[in-house]
DNA sequence: CATGAATGAGAGTTCATTCAT
DNA sequence: AATGAATGAACTCTCATTCAT
């Protein structure tokens, strides 16, 4: 009936990406084993076989997206050492992975919403881990006296809290530019754009 | 065994603080009304006698919740005064109030987490009006030629995001802080500093 | 569809007998809650409702069997405290309930077979008041001076372990007895008989 | 990971032992193959394999239990020599049997709880024949004019089911004693004082 | 208005069993 | 002989919602 891959890997991660489109989508709740399970023709049951619960395949929906940024930003940022060029790096990377893949946000503020309360052990390391870059480039920005007066948390949350919200706000945002208001959304604004404002602001904010 | 209190608007303000609580503390999905009900010691059918069904719980608490800051930015935002000022009450009328109110930033999250698909036209009002205000300020600031390079919509994430990240991270920045290793996580930082070093970033970030 | 009854004893009545008869059948697991509530008319809901799970349902049938088996000795057996009539009327008692609910020794063994780690309490309790029953009757009779050499624990286990037995064996002795062999598996002996036999050999073992 | 044993005896030995205890501890149904597989370290389907499905290894545990009580008994009980010394021993060794294996009591009750209707063949003859034992024993008192108005099947009952009765509830009767009120569980009376104890009253019911 | 009983649809999870290697 | 992947059929339990009183 179905192609019997017996390839425990390609098993696995077709039910990762599958559940990670549909998590994103229609959220956790309004996601079933059932569906996840039929949209990458893998038998319900191996959902439980390989991440235990739903909850478990969850977390490593979640953790592996954060990894994965993770890994992008370090790949991509290994030899400078010199912290505005790291700090841009950082930027960048989030803000283009973040339209690359933008249940990322959504996940993230879902997560969030409910206080972490049941977040996974694997994706509180994730997050602690992308954030534990993000504070060592600011300290040793700060430590070559280039940064000034750096809250490391606030820091992180004005970059990643403005880009997650550009992102999950996009329908949000197209819905009201149809309305005759002058109001201006930052509509036609694109990720890079946003990226280098971002960066740009940030700058300022560290006193470069 | 219950008072009947026959008294519906006392019963209605009682399920919709009730739910308000719940659903942002546990979500929308992990909210029961058996749950609801039994909290504000109200029977399980009044829930849809008054509001037809969850869904519409859901969306009479997020309007009531938007309704409540909305009114209170509003009443302490005195316009047109001085752009610097006029930031500085929005930042911090926000921030106390989030942080009094600490379930509206999760509802906000929890609708964005979803592109707000399901937001309720009422919450989408209140959430331009809102940010109405603030772009207002800002372009005024703008046309002062007190403040530069301004991004109405970028500015507005950046404030928001960050007191709403700040709010809904708490427990996490605290287990975090346990583990003791050097990451500072911002765990000692009252909501006054955070308003203040955020303007005072804003204030940067606009040239001022 | 189904006569809506909204009567809650009922309901509830319902559900316990026809369970208690499923269960002592066809065991505890080879019961499932669609069974039962198709068998008694009533909602599968219902059972979760009134009883939590199905283990609660196993429990309150349980202890529904040995409270009203515990009552019967009890208003029998109020007049006399005259030990060796006592005794008689509890294991007559005893016999004749199980005779006529021949599900009881069925879920005690059962129970029993994994050394009542899932018993629940009210159960436990059951059991031991059940036992309490017997106990002062026997202390009573030594008290006297008229039973010798009591240990009450062993004397119980005798007198229910063969009556237990002996409904739960049926089957196997009718079996047996069909076998062109001279063994006498006690095939004809009505319950009234046992229930003497057994009386007699304990008076005899209690030196009366 | 695994020795690969390729010793299919061995591994057949160590699929009986281990199912032969779980089963006991935790019930047919509550004992899953999984769970057998990893307690023995050997692959589930294994177990499929030597044993066709569950229930045939169930069968073959309950066979194996059966055939090593019945061997022991035997061979301990040189019958004919004297009723009353031949009684003796049939209890002890049933006792003692029983204590060093408590599977045994275990799987009797669970089988007799549904009345023996899936009681594979093998235990129903090993169960007659240990009757049988006891039977011509009891008979040969009563011929010798030793023993009087014995009624076999039922004084089996009383010796086998005394026993299973006081195994099995070992750990009901301690949760009972630590409840400390009056009850005396017999929860001290080591198995050679209750074989002893079950033998004199035997001894009492039958006139000796 | 208020209540507790009742319902139906479905979700997650389990597990014996089989298959491919 | 041995293994881990895969399957399908159940089963328990949940919950929004409605009904009768």
């Amino acid at each position: 009936m179905q192609k019997k891959t017996r390839n425990s890997e390609a098993t696995k991660a077709k039910i990762i990406h599958t559940s990670m489109m549909l998590f994103s989508t229609n959220g956790y709740n309004a996601t079933t084993a059932e569906e996840i399970s039929k949209a990458c023709g893998v038998n319900k049951a191996m959902i439980f076989y390989y991440y235990k619960n739903k909850a478990g395949l969850y977390g490593a929906v979640l953790s592996h997206a954060l990894d994965s940024i993770h890994n992008e930003v370090i790949s991509k940022d290994k030899e400078y050492l010199e912290p505005l060029e790291d700090l841009k790096i950082f930027i960048k990377t989030y803000a283009l992975y973040c339209e690359k893949h933008p249940y990322l946000p959504a996940l993230l503020l879902r997560e969030l919403s409910n206080s972490g309360a049941y977040l996974p052990d694997v994706m509180f390391d994730s997050m602690r881990k992308l954030f534990a870059l993000l504070s060592k480039i600011l300290n040793e920005g700060e430590r070559q006296n280039l940064f000034h007066n750096v809250e490391p948390m606030l820091i992180h949350f004005m970059i990643v809290g403005t880009i997650n919200l550009f992102i999950t706000t996009k329908p949000l945002r197209e819905k009201s530019s149809k309305l005759e208001d002058e109001i201006d959304t930052c509509c036609d604004c694109d990720m890079e754009y946003v990226a280098d404002y971002i960066f740009n602001k940030v700058k300022l904010m560290l006193g470069v």
